[in-house]
DNA sequence: GTCTATACGACGATAGAC
DNA sequence: GTCTATCGTCGTATAGAC
């Protein structure tokens, strides 16, 4: 019999290790989550652990970048569905809202917890590959006279920032009904702020 | 010759060590300073420290009470020197940004740090009377007409996402021009998004 | 009230057997 | 590659002199 079906490919180790991982931060922060922590949850040991892991924050590290891959490739996928902004910057919210619902963890750990503060060489999350996506649509809506000419952090704050605000205030509890509830209540005055049309 | 010149009275004492306190958390974390991290910066002895303070909890406790405080007692100023809603959530915005660039520790701490983390019992910032004060100046609007009739956590968020978002950006060194500069950039649409008048 | 010195526990990380 | 056992460090908090 084939022993591989028995034994954990190391991919599968890390994976559990990092799902893990992504789960206790959420819960309880970087500091407040020891490796032994990690350990009991993932099921995985101390020392098999730090066989793929260089330290602690390598760990972080590694959860964090593949959240962000995967935002990227989410709104890259939104981006070549969709044509006209509006349309692009309402799936956004709404892909944005649907994951905050059913994976809190994920919105939790990219946008809502200090990175700098245990992830020192990373740079911001605004800085990150996704939120940059998003203001290179912002900034294809003012060619295309969608958006009013402006400033472009100004323009996509005004645009995103209802939504993100929501969403912090969703995961701390300070809101009851699921985000998607609201997504035509924030998308209407979101784009009305900064649409060259008077709705 | 009164002793009293040369004593330091317990409140100076315990004011030196909320302010080194404030400035450690707002430039490593909370986590990543230890007490005698705040002995050496304030000048005080770690025994002082306890003797003023339960625990290290206690003296973030004390930090984040403290400058609440002070950002209620701001904005209730603000409500009653302006009547017009637009008036007094310009005035809002428009303070928030200058105390981002003359105190950044406080803004920092008060509204992008995850209290969460080091302040279990503390409900979330949102919650927090400042907060709930801005909330209820939306509330009033909505009833003299000003903003447009919708849910009131949807109009704080579209009134006042876009303005929280440009903060943390510049906070995490994303926008190089001080804020104040962006005031009028930010208000319009802001205001644009929620108001009952078409501009 | 303020200080120094120290106890105590927890954590990150490693060693080394299997 | 995975595990258990352990080391060294550091941080919180206390004891007790002044």
């Amino acid at each position: 019999m084939d022993s591989a079906i028995n034994k954990q490919t190391p991919l599968m180790t890390q994976q559990k290790i990092l799902s893990a991982t992504l789960m206790l931060f959420s819960k309880k922060g970087y500091f407040n989550t020891s490796v032994r922590d990690i350990a009991h949850e993932s099921g995985v040991s101390i020392g098999s652990i730090y066989h793929h892991f260089k330290d602690k924050e390598a760990i972080a590290s590694a959860v964090y970048s593949n959240l962000v891959e995967r935002m990227l490739a989410e709104i890259t996928q939104i981006q070549s569905k969709h044509i006209r902004t509006s349309s692009r910057c309402r799936a956004i919210i709404a892909f944005l809202f649907d994951i905050t619902e059913q994976e809190p963890e994920v919105m939790e750990f990219m946008l809502y917890s200090k990175h700098r503060e245990f992830l020192p060489e990373e740079p911001p999350v605004c800085s990150s590959k996704p939120f940059e996506l998003m203001r290179e649509i912002v900034k294809d809506g003012m060619l295309a006279n969608e958006i009013q000419s402006m400033d472009l952090m100004v323009a996509s704050s005004c645009l995103f920032g209802a939504a993100l605000r929501m969403i912090t205030s969703r995961l701390d509890g300070v809101i009851e009904k699921p985000l998607p509830t609201y997504l035509e209540a924030i998308w209407t005055p979101s784009w009305r702020a900064v649409s060259t049309q008077t709705l």
